[in-house]
DNA sequence: GTTCAATTGTGAATTTTTGCACATAGTAGG
DNA sequence: CCTACTATGTGCAAAAATTCACAATTGAAC
């Protein structure tokens, strides 16, 4: 196999998720793992587990397993995690400070360079991770000078879309969006939007009384 | 159709997508609207969005559309955001705080009705939203007398189990996670793993030089 | 009241994703 | 070296999801 052409989208998914149980069986000191317990640990079926493996390369042993540290290496590579990634964050409320101090992002490569809002009061607030927030009108600037390649928006939705715009102008290759709309972008500029209501949503679907 | 016994998983998630936009238009004062123009707001093929709806009953007029305040009436009854929900937040940190006080949430029905942690020198804190944070071993107790139905987990990776069991055992019938590792359910409780990485490194596979 | 343009609802075709089942290959014990 | 056991990698079938394409229906214009 081996044709990086034609991936199913949620295999990539699913390496993130294998990548998390690897990393705690590595700390613990396993050294081996069978796609069978691997999958139980992410709950998903086993020949998923090495159909999604088998897209890259052959990284197991038949009758032994998946060398944990092996694995874990190979998934980085693939998924590009084995390096640092440069992101900035717009929008400083509640929800914005939280991800830019939040140490999984850091421990995982993503390392936020910038924090912009457009509230004058917050501007030139020093945050506790160290970044000094940053007026919106240098987003361009400054997203150009430390060649920030992801941007994450945290504004209110009705700033989403411009600041999108802005981030996109100024040269990122990607967006988080986690401003409760979903934003737009142009063809070859990739976005994520991530909206907790529809999370619960759909939740609140599988647990309601039937209709 | 309308045999609400094989919907699509995906198609419920795209109902609340839907209801976005929808809102934007009621607001606007926007009467009706097509499947080609819906479609193209929240990013999808206009045949899915016909097809979605058609799972739950004729909503459109042919030749005309659909009227934007029928339609989403009735997404709303079908996702039973038409009503509210009570919720309860363990771990409140920054990430917690954020949740608890989104405005978002409340906004469709989401309410938090308690709030939990187990650093004592949070406990008796009075939060923003007017919520005091109690102790995690007052769980049980406030759940149950309160009749929360989903539990948010905002807390540390190596408390996030622990905490699932516990709320699971206090009766909620799902569980929004946020804590970075992937949590396990008994049978016919629901959860959902949201986890910021994951999509991070989503997109950074997509956007990384081939390998 | 006839025609035309618009738009839904849906059967059928297509594409994508998942899972089974087994040949293949490695390990360990005697 | 042979046998028994384990676990991968993968062809193929099944299932799920998406998209096409068109008949059916509506409103509007003349």
């Amino acid at each position: 196999m081996n044709k990086t052409s034609k991936i199913p989208v949620p295999t990539i998914e699913r390496l993130a998720l294998y990548s998390r149980p690897l990393e705690n069986l590595l700390d613990n000191g396993v050294l081996v793992i069978s796609s069978v317990k691997l999958a139980d640990l992410c709950g998903v079926n086993p020949a998923q587990v090495r159909k999604d493996l088998a897209y890259f390369g052959e990284f197991g042993t038949r009758g032994v397993g998946y060398d944990v540290q092996d694995l874990l290496k190979e998934i980085k590579r693939i998924l590009a995690t084995d390096r640092e990634w440069a992101l900035c964050i717009v929008g400083i409320g509640n929800l914005g400070n939280a991800l830019v101090e939040n140490e999984n992002f850091r421990k995982r490569g993503y390392k936020f360079l910038a924090a912009f809002d457009s509230d004058p009061r917050k501007v030139n607030r020093v945050l506790y991770c160290g970044l000094t927030i940053k007026p919106a009108s240098k987003i361009t600037q400054l997203v150009r000078e430390l060649h920030i390649e992801i941007g994450v928006i945290a504004t209110p939705p009705f700033e989403a879309q411009k600041v999108t715009n802005l981030l996109i102008d100024s040269g990122v290759k990607a967006i988080l969006n986690f401003a409760p709309v979903q934003v737009r972008a142009p063809e070859g500029c990739l976005v994520e939007n991530v909206d907790f209501t529809v999370r619960l949503e759909n939740l609140a679907y599988h647990i309601r009384e039937p209709l």
